[in-house]
DNA sequence: TAGTTTTATAACAAAATAGCATAATTGAAT
DNA sequence: ATTCAATTATGCTATTTTGTTATAAAACTA
C-alpha cells in the first residue's frame, strides 16, 4: 500500500485493459506506448489501492476482480468526465467548429436525414460530419462506445441502458407494387389480401420490421416473404421485378423517382413504428449538436434535451415525452 | 492549445483554488506544496483546453470564467469519483477498519446516538470514530464538505442540496417544570396554558424550534421565551432554577436522573419533529456505515439507503419514504 | 515438447513536476 | 500619491515520474 498520487493515465490503463480482453501488449499497441509501461503502472496503482484490479496466473492477467470491476467503472465514468471538460472547454473556445458523427441505418441517411443534413453543414461549415451506416445493433454500440455522438434508428435501441433515446418521428408504411399489379385496383387493402402475395420487405432487425411481423401474427396469418434486404432500394428493385409485394416505410417511396410503382398507404394495416435518436448519457453535447437535432426533429428543443439528459430511468425520461406530439413523416 | 495529458492534480489544483478564494498562495500552503507549482499546473491545463479558468487582473486571479465553471464543476466530481474509488478499494482491502466522522447537535449525541454508538463499537472496534458537534448549519456544512460522512439533525438539512436525507425518527415535545409547579397539577395541558408562563426552550434553529414557534403563532398567541439554549442540559438546570417552563424533546427527559423534574407529554400541542440523517450524494458508503445507519434507524436497510443514493430529486427520495414507516422516540 | 505470445525486470532516457530564490505586480493603507 | 504587505510570474535546479529498449521468464498453443 504504498504512498502515491492516483493518475488519470493509471484509470485509461486499467479501463483499456479491461476493454482489450486483458492482453496488455495489445493494449499498449493500441496506445501507441509500450506495454512493460502499463504493465508498471497498473502495479503502481494496485500498490497504491492495496489490493489487486486484475488476478493474475502467474504472469498472465486472468480476470477481473469484483474490486476491479467497481474500480473499473469508476475509472470508465472518470475518464467520460474528462473528456466531458475538453468537450465542454472546446465549445467555449469556438462554437462553430468541431465534428459530429452520426451512426445511422439506410432508410435514414437515404429518405429523413438529407434535409437535416443540409440545414446543418449550410449553418456549421466548420464542424466535419461523419455518417456511420449499420445495423441497428452497430448503430447503437457506435453511439455507447462513443465512436459516435448520436444514434438514429427505429429498432433495437432499447437494448442500451446507457443511451438517452428520444422519439424523433412517428411514420407509417406504404405497399409498393407495379403499376400493372392487381392491388393497384383494390380500393381498401386489408392485412388478408395482402398474406395473398409473396412480399418483399426489410430484414429482421431493420427499419420496424418487427412492427410488421406482429401485425400478421395478431390476425392468424402468416406471411409470406420471399425476400429481404437491410434498404428500400434494393427492396424496390425485387419489386420491380416482379418478385413480389414490397412493404416499405412510406417516405421511401418518391413519387417522381418511382413513378413507375404505386404506392398504397398502409397506415390502418401496421401500426406506426417510432424513430429515436440517442446518445450516451452524461456526455457533453456542443452547441451544434443541440442544433442539429432540432433541425432533424424540431419538436426535441435544447431545452427539452437538457431535460431528458438529467433523467435517470426511462421512466422518467417517457415521463417527459408524454406530453409532447409527434410529426408524422 | 498545447498539446498535453490533463492530469488529476491540475484538476485537484483549479478546485483547491476555487475553494480559496482564487488565492493561489494560500492554496499552497493548504496544500503543502509552493505556489510556482500550482500556477504553472493552472497555465499548463489552461493551455491544453485552450481558454482561461481563471480571469486576471495582471499577476492576480479576480474571477472565474463562465468556461472555467464549468470545468471547475466537472473537476469536483471527477475528484470525488476518485475518492470514491480509494475508499471502495480501502472496503475490498479490509472492511473492519476505517474510520466513521459524524456530524451532529447536543441533542442527538447525548440522548439518541449513544445506543447506536454502542452497538457500533461493539461490532466494529477497529473503525475510528469521529463525532464533530454544532449546529445544524455547521454540521450540514460538514458532510456536504466531505469533513463528516453523516449529519444528523432535525433542523436546516433542506439547505443543502446535493445531501441525501432520510428520515429517522419521528419525536415529541415534553414541557418540563419542577414538582412543586402548578402545571404539575394541570390535568390536560393547552397551548393557552402554556403561554401563559415564561419559557425555557432551544435556541431557534435547534432541536426542532421552528415547530415549537409555528405552534404558537398558529393559535394567534405570543410566547414570553426568557432563556434559550443549545442544549437540554442548559434549559433543565434553569428549570431548576425557577427561571420557567422547560420545552425540550421527550427524549431529553431521563426518569432517573431528572426525578426533581416532571415531565408533561405535549404531543398534543407540537407537531412532531422528524431528525434526519444526511450524507453527500455519490460518495461511496463502507459496509459499516450502512450498519451504522440501521444500528440508528432500523427502517433505513442497506436496500433501502442505496435505492436513495440514485436519487436525482428530493422528490424521489420522498416517494421512497412515503411508504416507510419512521419510529418515534 | 517446441514454438509463439505475453508479461516482468532492469537499466536507461526523457519528460514532467515541484521547489527555491527573486523580480514584478497588485491592492490596501496610509 | 506613495509606501508597504501580499501575491504572482519567471528562471533555474533538483527530484520524481514516466516511458522505452532489451531481455529473461513464464504462459498458452498445438
Amino acid at each position: 500500500m504504498a504512498r502515491g498520487k492516483m493518475k488519470l493515465q493509471q484509470l485509461r490503463y486499467i479501463w483499456e485493459v479491461a476493454q482489450h480482453d486483458l492482453n496488455v501488449s495489445q493494449t499498449a499497441q493500441s496506445l501507441y506506448t509500450s506495454q512493460p509501461g502499463i504493465s508498471k503502472q497498473i502495479r503502481l496503482l494496485e500498490d497504491e489501492l492495496g489490493l489487486e484490479i486484475f488476478s493474475r496466473n502467474g504472469k498472465h492477467l486472468t480476470r477481473i476482480t469484483p474490486a476491479g470491476e467497481s474500480i473499473i467503472k469508476s475509472a470508465g465514468e472518470i475518464i467520460r468526465k474528462v473528456e466531458n471538460i475538453k468537450a465542454a472547454a472546446r465549445e467555449f473556445c469556438d462554437e462553430r467548429t468541431g465534428s459530429l458523427a452520426i451512426a445511422t441505418t439506410h432508410t435514414q441517411s437515404r429518405y429523413v436525414l438529407p434535409p437535416a443534413i443540409n440545414q446543418f453543414i449550410e449553418k456549421f461549415p466548420e464542424v466535419a460530419l461523419h455518417m456511420h451506416q449499420g445495423t441497428p445493433m452497430q448503430i447503437s454500440e457506435l453511439a455507447a462506445d462513443g465512436t459516435a455522438d448520436f444514434a438514429i434508428a427505429t429498432e433495437a435501441m432499447e437494448l442500451f441502458s446507457d443511451l438517452i433515446m428520444m422519439p424523433c418521428y412517428r411514420w407509417n408504411r406504404a405497399i409498393l407494387v407495379p403499376k400493372s399489379h392487381i392491388l393497384a385496383e383494390v380500393s381498401k387493402l386489408t392485412i388478408e389480401d395482402l398474406a395473398k402475395f409473396p412480399l418483399v420487405t426489410y430484414t429482421f432487425g431493420f427499419t420496424g420490421r418487427s412492427k410488421l411481423d406482429e401485425a400478421f401474427t395478431a390476425q392468424g396469418l402468416t406471411s409470406k416473404i420471399v425476400f429481404t434486404a437491410a434498404d428500400a432500394d434494393v427492396i424496390k428493385t425485387y419489386v420491380r421485378l416482379g418478385l413480389g409485394v414490397g412493404i416499405v416505410a412510406k417516405m421511401a417511396h418518391n413519387p417522381e423517382i418511382d413513378a413507375d410503382l404505386i404506392a398504397i398507404d398502409a397506415s390502418h394495416l401496421f401500426e406506426p413504428s417510432i424513430t429515436k435518436i440517442g446518445f450516451r448519457q452524461g456526455t457533453f453535447l456542443r452547441g451544434y449538436m443541440y442544433d442539429f437535432i432540432e433541425m432533424f426533429a424540431p419538436h426535441l428543443t435544447r431545452e427539452l434535451v437538457q431535460a431528458t439528459s438529467n433523467c435517470r430511468s426511462q421512466l422518467e425520461l417517457d415521463d417527459i415525452f408524454k406530453e409532447v406530439s409527434l410529426p408524422t413523416h
